[in-house]
DNA sequence: TCGTCTGATATCTATTGCGAATCGAAAGGC
DNA sequence: GCCTTTCGATTCGCAATAGATATCAGACGA
């Protein structure tokens, strides 16, 4: 049986008339009859009692009629979800990010975005390092992730640049550098400080970084203790216990006994990518990453505007 | 699109493999490819992502499967309700019978017979009189009726008996003849009584009937009193009013001061007729009649095998 | 009784679904 | 590094069949 019979059977069941359901079919008499007759013989159901001068359903067909339009209406369901699926608006997208992604306004706003564009994609969103992150989307377990730059990304992602921002010297609030004027410092006045800041092996890219930066300011940094938390390293900054480096996106949280200062060394600036894998072709990672580029952009035209 | 699409699609997301699918179809793997093309083609919708290597879900067709699946058992549920339609298992059907029928044990074991056999099917079950189910089932506002028999069936109608039973005088308790032995009464005896019956006009074959055997007799009732329910003439024959003559199944129902006396009049029988359209074509109808004569046949038997 | 209406039948055509053979690219073995 | 194998896509020819045209047969109305 094809689909075919079935909207052939509903014509006819409508019309009560094969000449007018054949025309309403755009087929002509002849085969409309034909076709019935085939699905009657299929089902082994007489579907119409019909004489030579009129046709009418018989019991089976009253039955059968509003089942085959059922047929038919989980068929449109069916293709109204490929298509939506197709445009990217329904299905399950599984997010990656860094923890200091939330912290950035661009971000919340462009999954806030998503959601109203797409309320029918599940999102599954989880937090895990940059390196970890973006080992999930080049094996498959996450179809887009949000990190910080790393040295090394692995074979077979792509990285597209959100935004960049400067990274902050984060002080204690009575540290002399924090009572200096707003403006920025450089990383070889906290030389001889102590440091707080991520274990190398949790993945963050920053470890890479500071120590870099630290090397061209002629100094190399004495990590006097670690934490894998953001979180818990402004906490321990505030206790006095050293200073750290972070991007500027967690000086929004403005935390009692702690101040931020934009580094001014060159190269002390960070980035938010987006990463995914190069031979990705799914919709919905496609318009994800479209609303979030968007987002982005418009963010840093407000910025260059307000700058301006 | 064609069911076709739909069932090669469902091959290929199960198999993941064109060759197996194709294997699994019974068709050659060529122009399976082709079919899936063209399902994705009409879709707009790219529901495998395949290499020369191999072939996995888009996230389009991982949504589409199992709504395409879906339809499939759609369409199995509306095929087995046809199936089982005509099998006269499933629908609606109307009977009507006259008010005497349930009195016999024939028709409600047949009918409790039919729930059993049709649970899906709903009897809708109406009581007429005689000529009343007759016409109904003429004009199709019923399909089968169960009535006594009728000098005049409309046209159109064939009959079929299921039983006949002997007529019985109906008698108050202190009445002479009611004393008598068991034996079988003639009518003539009651030439003189006061008769108790049904209106003429309300459509019972009986009326005809009692006239023709008093005639036979040699006498024409005197009728003093109408009543159109049987149930309301057993009581004024209990009162002393008259007396009448019914059909033997009401002699079941034991009412004090009265008592029932087989007519032995040739002729003195009356039997209830299953009736329904000449051309009715109907599967319920045709379960039904076949159960209902069944039951009947059923019964007889056994009377024989007794009165032998 | 004739004309009209309507579904069924017969015959032909055009489409298209299908099979056999082949291609081309990627993976795996030696 | 070359060869073989694997697997989906492509090509081409054929056969099945859906559909069109013309016609038929029975029923109803005038």
């Amino acid at each position: 049986m094809e689909l075919r019979h079935l909207r052939y059977f509903i014509a006819v069941a409508e019309e009560l008339h094969f000449g007018r359901a054949a025309l309403q079919l755009g087929i002509s008499q002849p085969p409309l009859s034909q076709q019935i007759q085939a699905l009657e013989d299929e089902l082994g159901v007489r579907l119409f009692e019909r004489t030579n001068r009129r046709v009418a359903l018989s019991e089976a067909g009253r039955l059968f009629l509003p089942e085959a339009r059922q047929v038919l209406a989980q068929l449109e369901r069916a293709v109204a979800i490929a298509r939506r699926a197709q445009r990217g608006e329904l299905g399950e997208l599984k997010v990656g990010f860094t923890s200091s992604a939330p912290f950035t306004s661009t971000i919340p706003r462009a999954i806030q975005a998503f959601r109203v564009a797409c309320p029918d994609v599940h999102l599954d969103l989880c937090e895990l390092s940059s390196r970890g992150v973006a080992e999930a989307v080049a094996e498959g377990r996450l179809q887009v992730g949000m990190l910080r730059p790393l040295e090394a990304l692995p074979a077979g992602l792509t990285a597209l640049e959100l935004f960049a921002e400067p990274l902050v010297a984060v002080l204690p609030a009575g540290h002399p550098l924090a009572a200096a004027s707003a403006a920025g410092v450089s990383l070889a006045a906290l030389a001889d400080e102590p440091f707080v800041f991520f274990p190398r092996s949790y993945g963050t890219g920053l470890y890479d970084q500071l120590l870099g930066l630290a090397r061209a300011a002629g100094f190399s940094p004495r990590i006097v203790q670690e934490a894998s938390e953001a979180m818990t390293l402004i906490g321990l900054v505030a206790t006095g216990l050293g200073v750290t480096v972070l991007p500027a996106s967690f000086s929004r949280m403005r935390i009692d006994g702690v101040v931020c200062r934009t580094l001014d060394d060159p190269g002390a600036s960070t980035a938010v990518w987006l990463v995914r894998q190069c031979d990705e072709t799914s919709p919905l990672v496609r318009r994800f990453a479209e609303l979030l580029e968007g987002q982005a952009r418009q963010a840093q035209a407000l910025r260059e505007s307000v700058g301006g």
